[in-house]
RNA sequence: UGCCCGAUAGUAUAAUGGUAGUACGACAGAUUUUGGUUCUGUUUGUCUUGGUUCGAAUCCAGGUCGGGCAACCA
């Protein structure tokens, strides 16, 4: 069943380290900041990690890098918890950065008494202007010469609580002329008089970053900590910590992140789009958010599969959201039940046909499906709703629906015949007039016509409406973030288009939410969990079908 | 401009010194009671200049282009 593939350079790694004997399994671990929601890129990481350590036979672990209390909130660790979950994975142990504050302050005094630590006065443009720049050296601050015992005794005092926000703070000494910038004593703690969504006030000082990743790492045993380009050049500085430490010698490996066409990806980014109301928040569909891909319809097979398939890399990339979307039909194509709803009504009568009389008609759920996923009833009467746009006056080339004189099979029931039209005062089309061929009937059909198009209907008589809401790219651009000015210049005007009454098929009423559907001829749907209610049907459009015949149009 | 990383069809990804392959897309055709699905075919590529080698996408050197690094963010 499944194709032989080569290695990614991860794997290849991990592999090498077991061969050689580092490792008999490999413990990985998805360590995302609680101050914001999980988006596509996040999905990439939770199966790379996850992937990995399930291909070696190894743990993940969910830790959460909770090392700043002014931006994380318990709101955001329930929604990515809940996330990783919805995409199919369990993690072997849950922790917090914050679990470990007791130990990264011992490990802070350690530093200290080995003289590879220091309390610094200097304020914050004072640090940034000593640090010198990429091309000329730091300049070292008068503090950095305090002995062991006054470090000591005034971390012991920041920890206490004497001092305010930004009025000291703990640095490591190490190289202020390092090429590398983290190594040009990089601060280890600061004051934040900020409750913590976990330790609320027992902490005043909290450490960075740097000084809390690759301990926690090394904490949990984590073999092969993986993250994305940008924290390379940390790595220096995360080995230091371990050498100086003397604990677990995690290693760290990086890879590129995602990019998607017409969409950012930037946590900040996204946040302004929500804080601003350019969308109905994180969970909005139109959002990469993982929150919003589900409200959108996308399954988390079409997500895993998409990872799997763009692979991991060094390069950077950007990846067409086309290929997104191709992952979501193959998904669900064979899973969605077919429906009809037509978006546009107009009135099909159907002149030859009974007055006041109607038949109840089969249509299969799934033809993907074996015994096509059973069948459903479709009721037919003489009255039906059609596409406006499955009617043309004059038929273009290529034109396979309807127009005067010509023939057109109704999905399901009967092949029938144009043979005229209404139209209003503006010249709108109101209602197409037909006659139909009574042994044409679906499964049965005797009549011999031969027809080229099937369009979908539902009954006038017995259907219903709903609210469906067809999305489209959220931006303009390919690369919102590569254009000039500011981002949300390019968002797409049109990303939202609500219909509010479109006539859906009976059979609808009883969807439910998350259930997904293929509207026939019209894309996948799927019920809205948000504002869906008992009354109301609210459809959101996951993605469109394939559609060559607007390439056709095109032309 | 100092340090680090990267470069294979339109996009993404293989080839681990020995036939440049795959997926998506695009195009054409077949099938089809969804202009869907499925099937078949076509299309387009190793950034550049040298070097090593019987042989280079792969190794080496120079160049070009792209990305990252100067938060008390992660």
């Amino acid at each position: 069943m499944s194709e032989e593939r080569s290695l990614h350079f991860l794997e290849e790694i991990v592999e090498a380290d077991i061969a050689a004997g580092k490792h008999t399994t490999i413990h990985t671990r998805f360590p995302p900041e609680p101050n914001g929601y999980l988006h596509i890129g996040h999905a990439k990481s939770i199966c790379l990690n996850f992937g990995l350590a399930d291909k070696y036979g190894g743990k993940t672990n969910l830790r959460f890098d909770d090392t700043n209390p002014v931006t994380e909130d318990t709101e955001y660790v329930e929604s990515i918890m809940a996330d990783v979950r919805w995409l199919g994975f369990e993690w072997e142990e849950l922790h917090y950065a914050s679990d470990y504050f007791d130990q990264l302050h011992a490990f802070a005094l350690e530093l200290i008494g080995k003289g590879l630590a220091y309390v610094d006065d200097l304020s914050a443009e004072e640090i940034a202007e000593t640090k010198g720049t990429p091309t000329s050296p730091g300049k070292a601050s008068p503090y950095r010469s305090r002995s062991v015992e006054e470090n000591l005794h005034l971390f012991q005092e920041m920890k206490a609580g004497m001092y305010n926000d930004g009025e000291k703070v703990l640095r490591a000494k190490i190289d202020l002329a390092s090429p590398n910038m983290h190594m040009r004593d990089p601060i280890m703690y600061r004051i934040r008089k900020t409750e913590h969504h976990r330790t609320r006030d027992k902490w005043c000082i909290y450490p960075m970053y740097d000084f809390a990743h690759g301990q926690s790492d090394a904490i949990e045993n984590i073999t092969h900590s993986i993250c994305t380009l940008e924290f390379e050049v940390h790595k220096p500085l995360y080995n230091w910590y371990i050498e100086q430490l003397g604990i677990f010698p995690s290693r760290q490996f990086e890879f590129a992140r995602l990019n998607l066409t017409y969409t950012v990806m930037s946590k900040r980014k996204l946040l302004q789009l929500v804080q601003e109301n350019m969308v109905d928040g994180w969970d909005d569909p139109r959002m990469p958010t993982i929150s919003g891909m589900r409200r959108r319809g996308y399954t988390p097979a079409s997500i895993r599969n998409f990872c799997d398939r763009i692979g991991v890399q060094r390069r950077e990339n950007i990846i067409d959201v086309g290929l997104l979307e191709f992952f979501v039909r193959e998904d669900l194509n064979k899973t969605a039940l077919r429906r009809m709803v037509v978006l546009d009504p107009i009135k099909l009568i159907i002149t030859n046909y009974p007055e006041n009389s109607s038949e109840i008609l089969q249509g299969e759920n799934n033809p993907e499906l074996e015994d096509n996923g059973g069948y459903r009833d479709l009721n037919f009467g003489r009255e039906l709703w059609i596409e406006a746009e499955d009617f043309m006056e004059e038929p273009a080339k290529k034109w396979f629906r309807l127009a005067p004189g010509m023939h057109v099979r109704l999905k399901n029931a009967y092949i029938i015949k144009c043979t005229g039209f209404q139209k209003n005062g503006a010249g709108k089309v109101t209602e197409v007039l037909c006659e139909y061929y009574p042994e044409s009937k679906s499964g049965q059909d005797t009549s011999g016509i031969p027809v080229k198009g099937t369009m979908h209907w539902v009954s006038v008589a017995d259907s219903s409406t709903a609210e469906v809401r067809l999305y489209d790219r959220l931006f303009q651009v390919e690369n919102p973030s590569n254009e000039d000015g500011d981002f949300k210049t390019y968002i797409n005007p049109n990303s939202l288009e609500i219909i509010a009454e479109a006539r859906v098929e009976n059979s609808l009423l009883e969807a439910k939410g998350g259930q997904q559907f293929q509207f026939i001829r019209k894309g996948y749907f799927t019920l809205d969990n948000k504002y869906a209610t008992n009354g109301k049907l609210v459809f959101n459009r996951t993605v469109t079908l394939k559609d060559t015949w607007s390439k056709e149009v095109k032309k």
